[in-house]
RNA sequence: GCUGGGGUAGCUCAGCUGGUUAGAGCGCCGGAUUGUGGAUCCGGAGGUCGACGGUUCAAACCCGUCCCCCAGUACCA
């Protein structure tokens, strides 16, 4: 009796995914699309490290032994025993954005020529909980201005991602780019007598309120109005502590999130009323009158880029608009079930981002396209149309092997004919190198023995049409022999039929 | 974190009030068919029944603890 040979479980780490060739297919045309777009707009590209000190990521340090705050994170294996734990470079970490990055590389490289127009794109990694939609690395295509102090540029980043996602072939009217800002909500906020100025806080009760503001998709209007007063309780039981407003305060906030409009200008308007009192508040109702003006200016008008009251952007590093975008139209999936994206698109700007490192005030603004999501969308709105995930075209099929000579110059000479093509590298009779072939979904086999190579010919066999024609055919020798969609030709018109089978095909 | 549901083959799952050697379908590998893919037929590999402890003559099944997964909820710079 064999020992028990303990072997490893084939597995993925907890929200880490494998992608194969149809999705990545599929996710380079996404990408390519988009990064020609952000270069129109004059944005150039940058790569910095998936490590970072975890001091440039944020402005945690985790805890002692259980790093944790979100972000994965080692102890640095340079530094040995006897330097101190709160030594600065003692841990590392895995970006959770590319915008801290950024913000550590306009620090560090202080001759760049501002603004600074960057876009990058890269895996970010999140050490929290994953769930449907949710995944611990994902891909983000991040952009921003760093050192733009103008609205023009908080404009434009609305305006471009509406191009992005209609050049990705949603229609207008399919996704909606909502705009707030903070300023101006921290203004109605203290309006309602909240006057505690840091907004990041997450236990002050500026936090709390607006994490119940952010909630109010999920929660509804009532469920935002618990929030802000004595607290909710949920229909699975759990209790949430609320902000312990009364009801005069909550008022003031939900007329400031019943400010919703069609119209810009109206809520610029009713905002303005809201706010009037406080300097913060009218200064973000500002910088809201000025998008507009740009975005008008540029071409967008409210069927596309909105004023939303209610959104808020977690509670993040963002000091005055915040955007996010949004797939509207509705998406099915495969099992019928109605899905819903959460944000394809978010961002603001950030004037305190580079200044923890400099000290010096920076006004900078972006945002990120959430690739993979944007992903899921399109994968099952284009179902239909997802393409081939096969990139060879051409299989060799090696009949004799006192032959390799011929099939490897055979090879070489339809690659440097610009086809995609390769030599079965297996084992196994013509019969199991066609169903390798087949299963691989390549196109295209060509068969080549002795009696060929006598000849000067070879046989080109068009495996699709050979799909196709096989629903038809039940007995087994008659597909066999009757060999469909296979044909004959001579050495020297190979490469033009190769070409010509395939042209036909991509255009199919 | 909290509430509820669940972990049996690569996947989807069956397995009675505890009972002898734990099953099916799909997938995988091989053969029928080493000069031809699909369908069909035949054969094969693959399981510490999530982990550990307990009850019992006997545990996939009952009890306890832990781990993990799913749904909701909270958090998410």
């Amino acid at each position: 009796m064999a020992e028990k040979i303990k072997r490893p479980k084939a597995r993925n780490y907890k929200g880490f995914r494998d992608t194969f060739s149809e999705d990545i297919l599929l996710r380079r045309k996404m990408i390519e699309t988009i990064r020609e777009i952000c270069e129109r707009y004059g944005f150039s590209p940058l790569e910095t490290p998936a490590l970072e000190y975890v001091d440039s990521l944020g402005k945690f340090l985790p805890e002692e032994h259980t790093p944790e705050g979100g972000i994965f994170s080692f102890k640095n294996p340079d530094l040995s025993s006897g330097t101190r734990e709160d030594h600065p470079d003692w841990w590392l970490g895995m970006r959770y954005d590319l915008t801290a990055p950024l913000a550590r590389v306009v620090a560090q490289y202080q001759d760049l020529p501002k603004p600074f127009r960057r876009y990058q794109l890269g895996q970010v990694w999140r050490y929290e909980k994953p769930g449907p939609g949710r995944f611990r690395e994902f891909y983000q295509f991040d952009f921003d201005s760093v050192g733009a102090a103008s609205m023009i540029a908080d404009a434009e980043s609305c305006a471009m991602v509406c191009d992005m996602l209609e050049a990705l072939g949603f229609a207008r009217g399919d996704y909606i780019i909502q705009v707030n800002d903070r300023k101006a909500l921290q203004g109605a906020l203290e309006c309602a007598g909240l006057t505690e100025s840091d907004i990041t806080d997450e236990n002050s009760q500026v936090g709390v309120a607006l994490r119940a503001i952010d909630k109010l998709d999920r929660v509804g209007r009532d469920g935002v109005t618990e929030l802000l007063g004595k607290g909710r309780k949920d229909t699975s039981g759990d209790y949430t502590e609320g902000a312990g407003l009364d009801t005069k305060q909550i008022d003031i906030i939900h007329a400031y999130l019943d400010a919703r409009s069609d119209s810009r200008t109206e809520v610029c308007d009713s905002l303005g009323k809201l706010v009037a009192d406080s300097k913060i508040g009218c200064e973000g109702v500002e910088e809201l009158r000025q998008i507009d003006s740009h975005l008008t200016d540029l071409g967008y008008s409210a069927d596309r880029v909105r004023f939303e009251p209610t959104v808020v952007r977690g509670l993040g590093y963002y000091t005055g608009p915040v955007f996010e975008g949004i797939i509207t139209k509705e998406i099915v999936d495969e099992k019928g079930k109605k899905r819903s994206f959460g944000s394809i698109f978010g961002g603001g700007r950030y004037d305190t981002l580079v200044q923890r490192f400099t000290g010096q005030k920076t006004p900078a603004t972006g945002g990120s396209v959430g690739v993979d999501r944007l992903l899921a969308a399109m994968l099952l709105l284009d179902k239909k149309k997802a393409h081939n995930s096969c990139t060879t075209e051409v299989l060799i099929t090696i009949m004799d092997k006192s032959r390799l000579t011929d099939y490897l110059q055979l090879v070489q000479k339809v690659r440097a004919a610009g086809i995609n093509s390769e030599v079965f590298v297996g084992n196994g009779s013509i019969g199991k190198q066609l169903q390798y072939a087949d299963r691989r979904g390549i196109p295209l086999a060509l068969i080549a023995g002795s009696d060929e190579f006598s000849n000067g010919e070879y046989q080109i066999k068009d495996l699709e049409l050979g799909r196709r024609l096989a629903a038809d055919i039940e007995d087994r020798d008659e597909w066999l022999k009757g060999r469909p969609s296979q044909q004959s030709v001579k050495a020297d018109e190979l490469m033009s039929k190769l070409k010509e089978l395939l042209a036909d095909y991509r255009a199919k």
